[in-house]
DNA sequence: CTTAAATTCGTGTGCGTACACATATATAAA
DNA sequence: TTTATATATGTGTACGCACACGAATTTAAG
């Protein structure tokens, strides 16, 4: 292994002024630095990493700004995951990962958190932007400090963030209408079942029916198509009436995809006679909705594999920082198709060689 | 971040006695021990792997055993890649791997392979064990000199290997069976194709076949399954003829698996009037298959994520060799499935933030 | 009570790099 | 020529840990 003294000895200057040459940080004579720059290329000198990064000692603070999760609201624990693993992973480049979370119910909160935030003086942030307005505040403060912050989950278009990362919801419901197509007879009528009313247009939930819609429209398959909204879950007595009603009436929907993370949620209301014929599609691996798949109730998941949404977040912001390596500026997670018979090997494998002590 | 000289300040001891204590090293009184553990435990303290590798400056070579790919077989060329990918990772922690690839066609190729492996004194192996016999005699050698070994994507058993890390092959059949049985009507019968005659019972391939059956069997699903056997796929012509006889005399036959990873030379040969109404289900994301997939004469392929399966090998075996970490006897790789709507999404990032230079 | 042996612990050095600081040389201004 | 100023290069130390060596202390043996 050639070393930093290798070069320095050969070209008969000081490790120092390789050190230069390496990192081209001038004060270096043209005919030295060539000189050196010659035995660098024939040695094919590496920079030592390790060394590298110890005695650089960086300290760069990212933080991220995303829901709280709860027993109610499992689903945003698994990003938290990802970036515990991640920054678990980077701490070990001088790299400090603070998190701050809200609740994503209240915009304010988001805003107050925003400000907590701020105080830690980062050097980059991560955040869900959930709230139109607010995030616009957040990202004109932003601008001014000139910090860099990357979309996590949620995408919010018209702003210079580093990147997005997250599934492509009209993809993910062009998917579930493969699936739902292949597993229901032609002449069979399926329902979308939104478990939220008047949801903002960009929402994964809202781009999730139209891509299932569009995928009809796109291959020229003619399926009727239902659609039932609710305001929320907290009624269930009415939501359960109002969608056996429904499915009671009518007959020939054979098919039900929830384009948000409730699956479950809706489908313990269904009848059992009614729901031992019907296919189902839902998103996102929340326990509920694991349990559900395994006793049969939910056909297909689709997971965005959130976890590797929050690992790859930190991921590419470090390299940002450190490398300046300018990530795309969409990175899409897989669409992951869970069923009952593959959901024992999805991988949560949140251990890595050097993750713990 | 508390540093080894904090604790030992704290515990009024000297950086040694600390160190010693962490590795368990021994020579340390159990009253101290005691007291420096405690110490360890408040501050959370987390040795920096960056300074530990600098100064072990340890270097551990790992030899890989594994067949070689080409454009006819493409398959290996994915675990390659993960290994590629693991062993730059590594590469910072004073790791090397090396690579010793056989004709997996020449069993005679592969035990001199071996031999030329031995003679760089590894210190690890990862291995494809794919010939019964000589995998015998190399283990025996493996043995004697105490290697420890890790078998990769084919399993062997009766050895000491550290683990198996590969795909539950037997129950992807399982996944075969359920997708199929999703997307054909229940008069409709299935067929199983299998592109090498005589395989051993071990193999992958006829354990996907097993599997398949067993879920009709499981789930009490009367399901008529059909089977055809070809000897390689040398002589097309042959092939092409007995499959489309079969097809024609059959024509219940509406979903067909492929438990290799040709599934894409079968398809092709069929005629199109027949493969139009027929789904088919493929092992494998070999760029023939997924261009098969993509034109839709191929409905779900499953993967196996190879690429993680080579990347894993490398860590896990790291991972014994410096952290002592016992890994479980068998790693599953997950059944990924994948079709037209998804296939743009599937992960090949083979970047990480410190694989460059 | 002395000496040897075992136990327990401290010290120092090296790992390869980054960077601040010091020094030497060249160039320009007075 | 002398002095000031840039430019070019050398030196030394810190980064946090692993490990070898040796010193100090305790215990056992004679």
């Amino acid at each position: 292994m050639t070393t930093i003294k290798d070069i320095a000895r050969e070209a008969q200057v000081s490790p120092g002024t390789v050190d230069r040459v390496l990192h081209n940080r001038g004060g270096v004579s043209l005919e030295t630095s060539n000189r050196i720059s010659k035995i660098l290329k024939k040695k094919n000198f590496k920079i030592n990493q390790i060394a590298s990064s110890l005695a650089m000692k960086k300290h760069l603070k990212i933080a991220t700004l995303i829901p709280l999760f709860d027993n109610e609201n499992l689903f945003w624990k698994s990003p938290h995951s990802g970036i515990q693993k991640a920054s678990q992973e980077v701490n070990a480049n001088g790299v400090e990962v603070i998190n701050f979370s809200f609740d994503q119910f209240n915009s304010k909160n988001y805003i107050e958190t925003f400000k907590n935030l701020m105080k830690i003086n980062p050097d980059a942030i991560v955040m869900a932007p959930i709230f139109i307005k607010e995030t616009s505040i957040i990202i004109k403060s932003l601008n001014e400090k000139k910090i860099p912050f990357i979309f996590l989950n949620i995408n919010q278009k018209g702003y210079d963030n580093l990147c997005y990362i997250g599934q492509k919801s009209y993809e993910a419901g062009g998917l579930a209408g493969q699936l739902l197509d292949l597993c229901v007879f032609p002449q069979d009528e399926l329902l979308i079942v939104q478990t939220r009313k008047n949801i903002d247009d960009y929402r994964s939930f809202s781009q999730r029916g139209k891509g299932f819609i569009d995928y009809f429209k796109k291959n020229k398959i003619k399926k009727k198509i239902h659609q039932i909204q609710f305001d929320g879950l907290k009624n269930l007595k009415k939501v359960e009436k109002k969608i056996n009603e429904l499915l009671k009436s009518k007959k020939k929907i054979k098919g039900i995809i929830i384009p948000s993370s409730r699956a479950s949620n809706i489908i313990e209301l269904i009848h059992p006679n009614i729901k031992s014929e019907i296919k189902v599609v839902g998103f996102d691996t929340t326990p509920k909705n694991i349990s559900a798949l395994k006793n049969g109730q939910i056909t297909f998941l689709i997971s965005q594999k959130s976890f590797n949404q929050g690992y790859k977040s930190i991921i590419t912001m470090v390299n940002y920082l450190i490398h300046k390596v300018k990530p795309e500026l969409e990175i899409p997670t897989p669409l992951e198709i869970v069923t009952k018979e593959n959901v024992e090997f999805i991988e949560y494998d949140k251990r890595r060689y050097n993750s713990e002590l």
